[in-house]
Parts: structure tokens; C-alpha cells; sequence
DNA sequence: CTGAAAGCGCTAACAT
DNA sequence: ATGTTAGCGCTTTCAG
């Protein structure tokens, strides 16, 4: 920097001021001049770890994403990443597991970094990490899942709306024996889509305290093969299953493959999520689609936010989802129609509450 | 540090030796107790920023992708994750689309923020991002693609094996018109499956220089439906196709349903990679087994040599790829098996160079 | 084995 | 509008 200062003939703290954008206009545009010539010809750069050393700023955001990151989180992550990028952030990602204490210490090492902020991906309904990042004043939000409470901002799908999108899809069709194959309720994807389910049910005056559910442990093909055969092996009346996942969706195709039915003629299925290639697999996946890249995109600019106006109001975006219709609903097997509910009942269940 | 420093009644050098395992051995045991109980009283962590600054090193580094993160990128991202944060090494990725220059602009941010190494995942067959880390001095390794010339350490799929097993496979079925659809040229991965490709065929006995073959100008499934369908209109007549990609293979589908075949009955298909969910495509998909997360691991471990032992000789890793077989391959049609190559014939193409 | 002191490269008061 | 100066928190010679 020395260097520069000498080679355009001003002081070093005017480089400073001239070669960042925030403080350029304190600079005589000759001198801006100068200076960038001079740092284009010595090949020089700022360098950002003693930019950061001295203002506790870094230009750097972590993301803490489930380490099982084989679906729903590439996106987000390139959403977010190409945003903040073009803001001049750069991204530490971060893959942690359910273990809450490293998960507490993988946050500290990347606060340790002087990260400007955090996104979230991992939180649970009620999660101490957010407590933590709150406590350490860390600009932080929360992506694909959201706390019970709005503590922090965030971006979240409609989860409740995008189940009974489902139910009521699958109500429309003429189904009335509709089982719920759900997903981890400690996460506010698997609680809400739960929730959605049951609402939807009862708003199409289906019974929905009777409606066999069965709930998977994580979000795996395998876990929802488990949760599916427990499903119908209790209720073999069903026709439909609406399921909190794709991949849990998909493990119901792999139990009705087994059981010798057949989707859809025996029994519709409806994920969540549309991830790529359910529309390849067989038959087609009926889904409920979520634009996560955009869900990333909409983090990074909250995550903004926060960071620029440090004592903002906590803001919830929630972004809304999509039915899909495709090969894995029709309508019920005969002999199964009892009671169902005749009436045209698309969107009676739109209005309930959104809270977590 | 200081205020460790008094309360362990030692200097602030002492306190940096003791906390920092390359130097404790310099300190008595006795001292490293007092000043880690301090530390910890304190809720004390040493600053990486500071650190970094002072000696050039960051325990950080940068993963270079292609933006397009859809598939074999994330298992590489989280197996080389997973294995860099064993050894308290940070991970801070970049998605770069094909501009050579915004990539080297990239790799220069990184190297601005002193990250200790690169790995890229981006690289063509002569790749000018590679002269550049060369030349900086930069510890950088290869992954998943590799360069013409072994300039830098790397670690690969055998992507010539890959293509041999999934042309020997359709040659012991009874194929003998076998097309290639091919990717990219510029990668290693397009350009050595096609060759591999090439190979095998004249192994088993086959014409390979009048072989139809195309060549996808992406690993996408548009361009790949793309080249299948020049492929198909040109030569009605094959009746297998080796595929450079799952993608690609998928894009095949696509065109082989829209002309009103059926997969394999009438045309058979292997793609490369094994990626998520192609085992639940109609029909299953046979395909090359990679494991990436594995090519991960070892391209962090690659990596920290590169680091630790400054002048170390670049060294290529070759993982096997493994055929897996499932529906999308079966016998030729009837009337197509002209002067089948009857001699069994497996692994009759195994031993052919590897270069790039 | 430990203490002293000199910076790493930058920014932000403060002074001019 | 620009120059002066004092560190940010650490590591690492160099002395003792």
C-alpha cells in the first residue's frame, strides 16, 4: 500500500480512502485516479485480513447447513451464495450434524472469523443456537426453517398451505381415506406440513382426529419406507398419503412396490419439495414445489439487512408453494369411495393461521 | 490475550506458545495448564483474524465449483468438508460459471483472504486458473476433473475404465451398433469416456471409427435429449447407447419416449455417475458408480500434503469406477444383431493408457 | 523456558 | 481534501 501511496504521489491513507467504495467520495476524483493506476500497475490489492483485523468487519458470511446435504440445500446454498456474492460477500459453509454443542462450536469458530453474518438452515422449532447468535449480537437469519417464535428473520415456503394444497388436490379427486406420512416434527417443515394436513382435512369435513399418520425420523428415503410400511399395514383402507417430503414420498413408492399395489391406481401419493428428477421416476411424482434457490436468494438480502441496520424488527418471509400435479394421484380404487366429501371443496382450508 | 495473560501470571508470548499445539511443547506443562484454565475462565479463543495477518496462514480453504451444483458437486463439496474441518481447517466455496476471467478473479479474492490452498473442481483439460496457482505458489489440488498434463495434484474416477465396463456390458448383452453420447470435450471426464469409449469398441472387435457418436455441449439434460435426438435421426439403427452422464442419459429418455421406443426393449442406455435417484427412474437406470464423496476426501488429504510439504511431486489419485447394472439395459432388438462380437468378451479392453 | 518488542497491512480519529 | 498517528490481536525473532 506503501507503494501505491509513493507511485501516485499521495499518502497511504488516502489509497485507503480512495480504494474503498464507501469512503472514495471523501477523495478529489483526480486523486481516485491516481491511485487506482497505480494499484492496477502494481498488480495490488487490498488486503482484507487486515481490513478485517482493524475494523472487526470481514465481508464474510457463514452458512450452517444439515450435513445430510444431498437435496433441498444445494439451492439454497447457491441462491444465497450467488447473492451475497455479487454484494461482494464471500461464503464459509459450514456442514454440521444434529450434535447442538459442535454445532454451537463450528458458530463460534466461524464468529471467531468475524463473520458479518449468519445463515441458518439447520434450526429446529426451538433451537439454542439461535438463542447463542442472538446473546453474541450476530446478524443472523433463518432459511427453510423457522423457530416457534419469530425471533430471528427468515425465509420460509408455506408449509401449512403447501399440505393442504395437497389435501386438498387429492379431496378433489374424490379421496376421503387420506393418511399422512410426516416428517420430524422438531423442525417447523415437518410440524407445519402436519398441521396443514390436519387443517385441510377438517376444512374439507374429513375426520381429521381419526386420519392414520405415521412420522418418519428424518427426512430419508429409508425412513419414510419404515413410516410408510407401519402406515399401511395399520390402515390398509387408505387410498392416499400425503407425505411431508419427496424423499419420504418416495420411500411409500418403494412399500407399495413391495406390497404388489400399484400407485396410482391403488393408492395416490404427494410429496413436497419437487426436487429434482421426481418427474422422472416412476410413475411421476405429484409434489408440492418450493423455489429454494429463491428461498436462498431472499435469505442473503434479509441477511443484508440485518447486518446494514443493525436494530431491525425480525421480518418473516414466507414464499408460496406450488401443487404439481403428476403421475401419482387419480383417483381412488373402487369400493373405496365411502363418504367422500362431494362437495367442490378446492381452497376451503386457505385461510387458517401460519404461526409455527 | 493480554488479560490471560495476567491471570495466568505469565507474558503474552507465553500464552500465545502455550495455546497454539505447534509451539506448546516450548512451555512447561505447568505454565500450558495455568494459561489454558485462564483461558477458559475468560472464554477466551485466539483470533484467527489477527493470527493470519501475522503469519500469512489461515487454516482456510477455497473450493472452486461449477455453479451449475445440481449433482456430483455436492458429495465432492461435503466429503472434502467433512475430512478439511477434521484437521480445523474452514472451507469458504465459490461457484464460478465458465468465465475463465471472473474465476481467476475469484481465486485472487481467495487468495487475498490468505487461504492456505484451493481445490478445484472447475478445471478444463488446459486450464489457465491452474498456470495461475502454479505460478502464485498456491497449494492446489484437482478434483473430479483433471488436466492434459499432470501439472498439479489431483483425483479422479477412472473415466476410461468407466466407459470400457459400460461398453463391455453392452457388447456381452449382444449390442454391436453402440453409439456414444458424449460430453464436453474440453473435461477430462467427456474427453476420456469418449476415448475409453473408442477403445472398448475396437477391444470387443467393433468398428470404432465409424461409431455414431454426438457430443452434448453441457452435462444437462436439455442438451443431452439435444444430441440424442441428432443422434437417433442420423442412425435409426443403434440399438445402445453409452451415455458420457447420467444427465445426459436421462436427456436420452427424454427423446427415446417422445419417438416412441421403449427403453431397453428397443434401445438400451448407460449413464456415468450414479447420482441420487436414477435407480427410481422408469426404467432404472445402469449406470458407472463414482463415488465422489470419496474423491472428496481424498482431494483434502491430497491437499494437505500440498500444504504441509511445500515441493511435493504431483501425484494423480485414480479411483475405479464400478458398472451397476439395472433396467435400462438389456438385450438388442430383434433383427439388429448383425455380426454381433460372439467371443465373450469382458474385459477384453482393460488395459489401455490412462492419460488424459 | 520465558519476557521484550517489533511489526503483519490496514483504517479511523484527529489534526491540518 | 489529505496527512499523521495509533493501534486491531497476534506471532516470532531476539535476549536473557
Amino acid at each position: 500500500m506503501k507503494q501505491v501511496a509513493e507511485r501516485a504521489g499521495v499518502h497511504v491513507s488516502t489509497v485507503s480512502r480512495a480504494l474503498n467504495p464507501e469512503t472514495r467520495s471523501m477523495v478529489v476524483p483526480e486523486s481516485v485516479a491516481r491511485v487506482m493506476k497505480a494499484a492496477s500497475e502494481l498488480g495490488y490489492r487490498l488486503d482484507p485480513v487486515a481490513a478485517s483485523l482493524r475494523t472487526g468487519r470481514s465481508k464474510l458470511v457463514g452458512i450452517l447447513v444439515p450435513d445430510i446435504a444431498t437435496n433441498v440445500f444445494t439451492p439454497i446454498l447457491t441462491g444465497a451464495t450467488e447473492r451475497l456474492s455479487e454484494h461482494g460477500y464471500s461464503v464459509i459453509v459450514a456442514y454440521v450434524g444434529g450434535d447442538s454443542n459442535k454445532q454451537l462450536d463450528l458458530a463460534q469458530g466461524l464468529i471467531a472469523r468475524r463473520v458479518d453474518g449468519l445463515i441458518l438452515a439447520t434450526a429446529s422449532r426451538d433451537d439454542p443456537l439461535v438463542s447463542f447468535c442472538i446473546e453474541r449480537g450476530v446478524p443472523s437469519v433463518l432459511v427453510n426453517r423457522a423457530e416457534k417464535e419469530t425471533r430471528l428473520s427468515g425465509v420460509v415456503s408455506d408449509d401449512l398451505l403447501g399440505a393442504q394444497l395437497a389435501v386438498d388436490h387429492l379431496v378433489e379427486l374424490g379421496h376421503s381415506r387420506i393418511a399422512h406420512l410426516g416428517g420430524p416434527r422438531e423442525h417447523s417443515t415437518g410440524y407445519l406440513r402436519h398441521r396443514g394436513f390436519i387443517h385441510a382435512l377438517a376444512a374439507n369435513g374429513l375426520d381429521a382426529a381419526s386420519a392414520p399418520t405415521e412420522f418418519a425420523e428424518t427426512y430419508t428415503r429409508e425412513q419414510g419406507a419404515a413410516a410408510a410400511r407401519r402406515l399401511l399395514s395399520a390402515h390398509p383402507e387408505v387410498t392416499a398419503i400425503v407425505a411431508a417430503n419427496d424423499l419420504l414420498a418416495l420411500g411409500a413408492y418403494d412399500v407399495i412396490r413391495e406390497a404388489g399395489l400399484n400407485c396410482p391406481r391403488d393408492i395416490s401419493v404427494v410429496g413436497h419439495n419437487d426436487m429434482p428428477l421426481v418427474d422422472m421416476v416412476e410413475p411421476p411424482l405429484t409434489t408440492i414445489r418450493i423455489s429454494h434457490k429463491e428461498m436462498g436468494r431472499q435469505a442473503a438480502d434479509l441477511l443484508q439487512q440485518a447486518i446494514e441496520t443493525l436494530d431491525h424488527p425480525a421480518r418473516n418471509v414466507v414464499l408460496p408453494p406450488k401443487l404439481i400435479v403428476r403421475g401419482s394421484t387419480g383417483a381412488p380404487r373402487k369400493g373405496a369411495m365411502k363418504k367422500a366429501a362431494k362437495t367442490a371443496a378446492s381452497n376451503k382450508s386457505a385461510s387458517i393461521s401460519n404461526e409455527v
